[in-house]
DNA sequence: CGCCAGGTTAGAG
DNA sequence: CTCTAACATGGC
């Protein structure tokens, strides 16, 4: 008998898992989770023991249903993943204010209705949310990607059942043990491959966990990350936004979210950064999802 | 070929 | 404090 395990989702009237689909399934090289007939599968730790986990609809929309297929015939602390999935697809948000806060944004009006239901998709793991933005700097999506799922599959755990691949981010403690000349020749810039050494130590050493900075303020922790090598202000509001789940969050110096304003509004070109300062301005708590929601309307290839 | 990409840093002015 | 070159390479 499988273990199945009800995820509470809280607003669930504002909650549609069709729509986190579409989000999760943006890239073809994704390798940290899978989907597969409106179904979503990935590895997560529970109890410290890698496990699979296929998350679905439950039979009530107020609950996902998540059950593990393997390891098979073993039970694991039903709390571990319920956190971890409730923090990955935000279930224990509520989005009535955001949507009624873009009735009255001329940049957001119109997007809760476009994507009604769309949770801001996190990362559980802080490893990951710190290191991410570093392999994306200042490069296309694509290439991004592709760096992230060689980063994944050289140095993440694996476990390979049914045919499918599946991985965990890698730990700080792998990262940290390279030197440079092991990352460059996958293409990691000199300065990249650095960062990523030098983040994965100080989460090793204790220098920065998820303990440190949950004891901070939004302003404080931008500060102590802003203050780590190869993170800047997008970087920092990143991990903000997508693991620490500060509503202000406001990557405001990224592309994405310049495109996404211009193409909303028509704009021959991208706003400059005292644009950006004036739509944004007003955005404050819903700072956060307003950018994820700008995000998912570049996916859709009619608005750009 | 040229320009841009889910930026950041170090160094100059 | 502000401005800029350098980074390093894929995608179009």
């Amino acid at each position: 008998m499988r273990q199945k395990i009800k995820i509470p989702v809280n607003d669930s009237v504002n909650f549609s898992f069709e729509e986190c689909l579409h989000f999760l399934n943006r890239s073809d090289k994704e390798c940290l989770h899978y989907i597969t007939d409106g179904k979503l599968r990935r590895m997560l730790l529970a109890g410290g023991e890698p496990v699979i986990v296929e998350i679905a609809p439950g039979d009530m929309p107020a609950y996902l249903e998540a059950t593990v297929l393997a390891p098979s015939g073993e039970v694991f602390p039903e709390a571990d993943i319920i956190r971890f999935i409730t923090h990955w697809l935000h279930l224990d948000a509520s989005l009535q204010p955001f949507y009624d806060y873009t009735l009255t944004d001329p940049v957001l009006n119109g997007i809760a209705s476009e994507y009604h239901g769309l949770r801001l998709v996190g990362m559980p793991d802080l490893f990951e949310a710190l290191t991410w933005p570093i392999i994306g700097q200042q490069i296309n999506l694509s290439f991004a990607y592709t760096l992230r799922q060689r980063f994944i599959q050289h140095f993440g755990f694996h476990i390979s059942t049914d045919g499918t691949d599946y991985y965990l981010y890698p730990q700080p403690e792998v990262i940290a043990a390279l030197t440079t000349e092991q990352l460059t020749p996958m293409q990691f810039s000199r300065s990249k491959a650095l960062y990523l050494i030098e983040m994965a130590k100080a989460m090793a050493e204790g220098r920065m966990s998820a303990e440190l900075l949950a004891a901070l303020s939004y302003e404080e922790a931008r500060a102590k990350l802003v203050s780590m090598k190869g993170i800047g202000n997008w970087s920092a509001n990143y991990a903000l936004m997508k693991y620490s789940r500060f509503p202000q969050a406001l990557p405001l110096e990224d592309v994405g979210l310049h495109n996404a304003i211009r193409y909303r509004l028509g704009l021959p070109a991208k706003p400059d950064p005292a644009a950006l300062q004036e739509y944004t301005k007003s955005w404050k708590e819903h700072a956060a999802y307003a950018t994820f929601y700008l995000w998912r309307s570049l996916l859709s290839p009619t608005n750009n």
